[in-house]
RNA sequence: GCUUCCAUAGUUCAAUGGAUAGAACAAAUCUCUCCUAAAGAUUAGAUCCGAGUUCGAUUCUCGGUGGAAGUACCA
């Protein structure tokens, strides 16, 4: 439609002052509700090739296109040099009809790889891992549908002396527990021990009077050494804590709906990437100091020092990055690589692109940090130490619990058998979550209170989900009335209401938000379009009938028109991973 | 100290440089013999401060103020 009235506007400034105008020149946007018309053209930009006022140049316009497109153009007016065009109703049921039109899709594909979640194996998920994990996916989701063949990848912190924290408290403390004599989660019970880690070792610390050095720490440290050197009874241990973990992560991403197609470990990368700084260091990219580290110079590059290798030998944060991306990079074709990390870690990804150049990778300087806010509480930063971390199994869980309560006391499952209760429960409390985390833009800093349990109403995913429910059931209904709408005799095009005008304007912008989504990296684009295209759509249903509506076409026209707007939103909320309910 | 990011109703969030800055929650009021009231409608309420760029700035530039993150042997 757009498109159409873009290259009308062309020509009609080309037959009338003799100028050509590129197509980004003319903007149409859809006229605001308080003024005549359906799209606006914004006359602002030609009054230097017209030379003349802007009511003017409008009038001019608006009049040429009215004449060579009526089948389109019916109608304007000119306010404050804004042409309002009104499109005519044929238009509108043939746009329509094109909605869910597949784009036409480029015979090549690039090959996208998106690594998310990345957790460390010394504690259960928290809500910045949700944030973290609802994103990746449904930037996954984004990028695919937007002619994109997508990896999503994972890469596990296995090693470290974190996870040796937790299993040298395990074997001085646990007596042997494990997640079935506990009845505990894996990653719960690994979480513990961490816990109890760090609150022994602050009492030793106290004790001692010591600082960050206590016994208990050389202990930990003296762990790492003995698993770097691939001690067999330190090996089995952290073997067996890490698959008790592993088993309690795989329940909570099942849980959340995320998935990986390729999950990277630590442990099998950052030997890789050790060898990768050694051989940068011979080829004089590095530089060795006194006590044996190894770092990288980018004062060139306006940044500092970069530390690559501890003085001990061992790695860090960063050798083991460029390890995985070596790694990653020889197992598929990739053409482009995202990391969804939080913006804690811009700087390292600066470091890490300029670093995997250096060394050689041409797809080192083009990688894109998918950097997102931290998820804070109103009195700030969750802390662990403090014990104000949400847990992610505990939030999913009084999610779904809030959405079966909440469906009980509207006596909305009175029909209902008890297990598909439970399943829309599941449903609406998790589309309730993912959409409040997803409609907001990725890059802000974000509010939970967890006093305050997330809404169910209002710019919610519950009410998406319930007006989806709406139109099923309409269709529903319809079917039973199928004799009714079959091959009906009265041929002949319906007239529209402004409400369905509207809603019909929405649906076609939907491409194109799913385009500019994949564009910008930018989940909430389509959070916020669903949302209000609902808005849109309950309006209409509140103020037209559908199936009782004046005339069979129309009755068929709206049929349509609901049809539609359920399998944009469906479509629409899949992209942000969210599940839609056939009624609620 | 330096670098980066952020600042919009009481609160949580929107707004490719475009018209009178949109929603939701919370508050007040109305609508279920009507396709599901998890809905719809009405009322009240905001761009941190100061310059600049231009037909036009919440948006771009500069300078303040306030907040967050990072700043290398933690990941």
């Amino acid at each position: 439609m757009e498109k159409i009235i873009i290259s009308a506007v062309q020509t009609a400034i080309k037959t009338l002052y003799g100028a050509d105008v590129e197509a980004r020149q003319v903007q149409v946007q859809n006229t605001r509700a308080e003024f005549q018309g359906h799209l606006t053209v914004v006359t602002f930009p030609f009054l230097r090739i017209s030379r003349t006022g802007a009511e003017q140049t409008g009038e001019a316009i608006g009049e040429y296109l009215k004449r060579s497109i009526p089948d389109v153009v019916t109608d304007f007016n000119v306010i404050k040099g804004f042409l309002n065009l009104v499109i005519s109703d044929r238009c509108w049921v043939n746009a329509l009809g094109n909605v869910m039109a597949p784009a036409a899709t480029s015979e090549e594909k690039p090959l996208v790889m998106i690594e998310f979640s990345s957790p460390n194996t010394n504690k259960p998920l928290h809500l910045g891992h949700v944030r973290n994990n609802l994103l990746g996916e449904s930037l996954s989701r984004i990028v695919k549908a937007c002619g994109n063949d997508v990896v999503k990848t994972n890469i596990v912190n296995d090693r470290g002396i974190h996870i040796c924290k937790s299993m040298l408290a395990w074997q001085k403390w646990g007596n042997g527990e494990t997640p079935e004599s506990s009845g505990k989660k894996g990653d719960h019970l690994i979480g513990d021990y961490y816990v109890l880690f760090d609150r022994k070792n602050k009492e030793q610390a106290a004790g001692l009077g010591e600082g960050e050095d206590t016994p208990l720490m050389r202990e930990a440290h003296e762990m790492l050494v003995r698993w770097e050197q691939g001690d067999p009874e330190i090996r089995g241990l952290w073997e067996m804590m890490n698959n008790w973990v592993y088993e309690g992560f795989d329940e909570t991403y099942k849980a959340l709906g995320v998935s990986f197609d390729k999950i990277y470990y630590e442990s099998q990368t950052y030997l890789t990437g050790k060898d990768l700084v050694l051989k940068g260091l011979e080829d004089g990219l590095f530089y060795r100091r006194d006590d044996g580290s190894v770092w990288a110079d980018l004062t060139k590059d306006g940044l500092d020092e970069k530390l690559l290798l501890r003085s001990d030998g061992t790695s860090v944060y960063m050798t083991q990055d460029i390890g995985t991306a070596n790694l990653r990079f020889k197992d598929f074709p990739i053409d482009k690589m995202i990391y969804v990390v939080g913006n804690e870690q811009n700087y390292h990804f600066q470091v890490l692109s300029i670093l995997l150049d250096r060394l050689g990778f041409r797809w080192g300087k083009d990688l894109v940090h998918f950097s997102y806010g931290m998820v804070e509480l109103p009195n700030g930063k969750m802390k662990s130490r403090e014990g104000t971390v949400v847990d992610a199994d505990d939030l999913v869980g009084a999610m779904i619990d809030n959405a079966y309560n909440v469906s009980r006391e509207l006596s909305k499952n009175a029909d209902i058998q008890e297990e598909e209760a439970r399943e829309i429960a599941r449903k609406v409390g998790l589309g309730a979550l993912k959409y409040f985390i997803l409609k907001v833009d990725a890059r802000k800093n974000m509010t939970f209170n967890p006093e305050e349990s997330i809404d169910f109403n209002g710019n919610t995913g519950p009410f998406i989900q319930y007006t989806y429910a709406r139109i099923r059931s309409i269709m529903r209904k319809a079917e039973g009335m199928s004799a009714d709408l079959g091959q009906d005799v009265t041929e002949g095009e319906p007239e529209l209401n402004e409400k369905e005008i509207s809603l019909i304007q929405k649906l076609c912008a939907y491409q194109g938000v799913v385009k500019q989504a994949g564009k910008e990296y930018n989940p909430s684009l389509i959070a916020n379009y669903c949302y209000e295209l609902t808005k849109e759509f309950n309006q209409f249903y509140h103020d037209y009938s559908i199936l009782s509506a004046e005339t069979t076409v129309l009755r068929r026209f709206r049929l349509t028109l609901a049809e539609t707007v359920s399998q944009v939103l469906l479509e629409g909320m899949y992209l942000l991973g969210i599940e839609m309910p056939e009624r609620m």
